[in-house]
DNA sequence: ATGAAAGCGCTAACAA
DNA sequence: TTGTTAGCGCTTTCAT
């Protein structure tokens, strides 16, 4: 496994290394086409592979970002990501993935490690604990971008969803199709995380709009593994809601669960609205009425944002954008 | 965003660059305990972050290794990867993932890409067509791992699914239930994808030995934009199946969406198994029958195995893993 | 116990 | 038009 390097292709070509670099850059100005043509056939004959590596050291530059999501089992997720690499694919950069957990502990190592690869920019799915972490790269002008959640200390452009107007799309609806008594439920929101904060009190301004009554009981942010348990205790109590709205993908799964264990029909026992589309939404029995993210969108700007950033093109950034959510009707509510 | 190297630290600790990479690479030995101390201080002080890429040059080896996915749009793949890069996490390995989209030219490129990034291994789940460029890798011997398909004209490790079992599984499940027309739908077979070819062989011979009939006419492998029509021609045909094995979880949305649009009722109208268990199986209503993969055992294996090689521990390898499948029997069929 | 120096494969002035 | 040379930041003999 012996690798074939510029100065190789240099012999066998009978010129100088800096001419087949040059070569190898396009940079054909001022090459003789004999010169050129022996480069060429010098490179096929060896199979010469430039190395990266050697590139990147001179360079500074390692054409890679790291995307530090917070937790991978959403869909929206991995989704998103595909959307990312697309666009980051298209110019001729390399994604590397990682999964933070949502530990603070371990998106820190992350960050150190992508540091220590040279990366040329990061997304981020902050966690928020890592304030500090965030501002040293900001003050170094790292290129960074912030996705789904934001860090209101740290100044970094930020793509994320319209969380409140989404959690109101859901309550309008359910209020139009007629539910009167609406729960809201979400993973935890013991460290304040950006999207579950907003939905839940989104949700709330829609109800007040609507002249709902907002129960504070049938509004909760509970981690999924007592989310069941949570679930049975609001349907079982005295008036519990005719309608939920499940928080993200991983909730609505838990309400379903549920709903089929308990034998609660949809919608006539208990109607659902999920916020995230996903993609077994439509083809559940009854289909569930969803609120879609544009996922492709939001990858998009989120690449694009960070790739301008990289390129120093200093042009002018929102500091957050917010992408407006869209209801997707179907028969369950 | 001036990066600190390790000349500022050594001069900072009045040592020299030998002695800062001696202690950054643990080599105590003969090391005063004050000149560690001092190092220690610089490299806290200064915030010194060492440089993979300068590191990857001289050891020739980058600590990341390079998955390219046939596909990613199989929750499989997703689930897969995530095992995989678990793995190589704990060995401090990174991951680059790349999606091939089923178009060999798009992984001859991710395969070029990817070591001309100098990566340390590659986990492929191949598309057939670049059996020289394996070759090629193999020749090298550079550490190469298959996954989810076998090449037979390649002599490289392979973990995949016992599909002949797996298929068999379904329809052992179905014979048992009492259906007696069965029918089996995967994507298409054009390119021999091993497993699609695999189950439906494996399909075959399973009817054949519980007594069923084999009607080619429903056992299908077709483009999944074309998957619709496909399974309309076989439903309203004279005598239609009983039962239907999708072949993966792509084709069972297929069936489902067919299922619901016309109104068959699962299982009475038509019974169905998905091979591969995806996440809202449980969920539906009804619950739908599958065959799961050890994904998580798989992907432990394939980046063991990787590893493994890497570290040319040239322990003794099988040539191709074959995971067992196992049944998940719920109400569907 | 620590330092000097060579070199990993490439790029980019600057010479020629 | 092409070659010489000096690094990029790190590791690793080999001296000292």
């Amino acid at each position: 496994m012996k690798r074939v390097t510029m100065a190789d292709v240099a012999k066998e070509a009978g010129v100088s290394k800096s001419t087949v670099s040059q070569y190898l850059n396009q940079r054909y100005e001022f090459m003789g086409e004999k010169t050129k043509k022996r480069i060429e056939e010098a490179i096929g004959k060896l199979g010469y592979q430039p190395n990266m590596v050697a590139r990147s050291l001179k360079q500074k530059s390692s054409t890679t970002i790291g995307v530090i999501v917070a937790n991978i089992s959403h869909e929206f997720s991995t989704r998103i990501i595909q959307a990312i690499e697309a666009q980051f694919h298209q110019a001729d950069y390399h994604v590397i993935v990682c999964n933070a957990e949502d530990k603070p502990e371990k998106e820190k190592k992350y960050i150190d490690m992508l540091l220590a690869k040279q990366v040329d920019g990061l997304i981020i799915f902050p966690t928020s604990t890592n304030v500090n972490v965030y501002n040293e790269l900001n003050l170094q002008d790292f290129p960074l971008v912030f996705l789904d959640r934001s860090v209101p200390e740290v100044d970094v452009p930020t793509i994320m969803l319209d969380n409140k107007q989404a959690a109101c799309l859901a309550v309008q609806e359910l209020y139009q199709k007629g539910y009167e008594m609406l729960g809201i439920l979400t993973n935890s929101t013991e460290y304040n995380v950006t999207p579950r904060v907003e939905r839940i009190e989104g949700f709330k301004q829609a109800c007040r709009k609507y002249g709902l009554p907002v129960q504070e009981k049938f509004i909760q942010g509970v981690a999924l593994e007592n989310m069941t348990e949570k679930i049975h205790s609001i349907m079982i109590g005295e008036d519990p809601p005719d309608a939920l709205v499940a928080g993200n993908d991983l909730v609505l799964m838990e309400i379903l669960t549920y709903a089929r264990d308990h034998h609660l029909r949809i919608p006539e026992d208990l109607a659902i609205i999920g916020i995230d589309d996903i993609s077994f939404a439509s083809i559940y029995n009854p289909a569930i009425t969803t609120i879609a993210q544009p996922v492709e969108k939001m990858g998009h700007k989120a690449a694009t944002l960070l790739i301008s950033k990289i390129a120093k093109q200093k042009q002018t950034q929102d500091e957050i954008v917010r992408f407006p959510a869209t209801l997707i009707s179907r028969s369950s509510c």
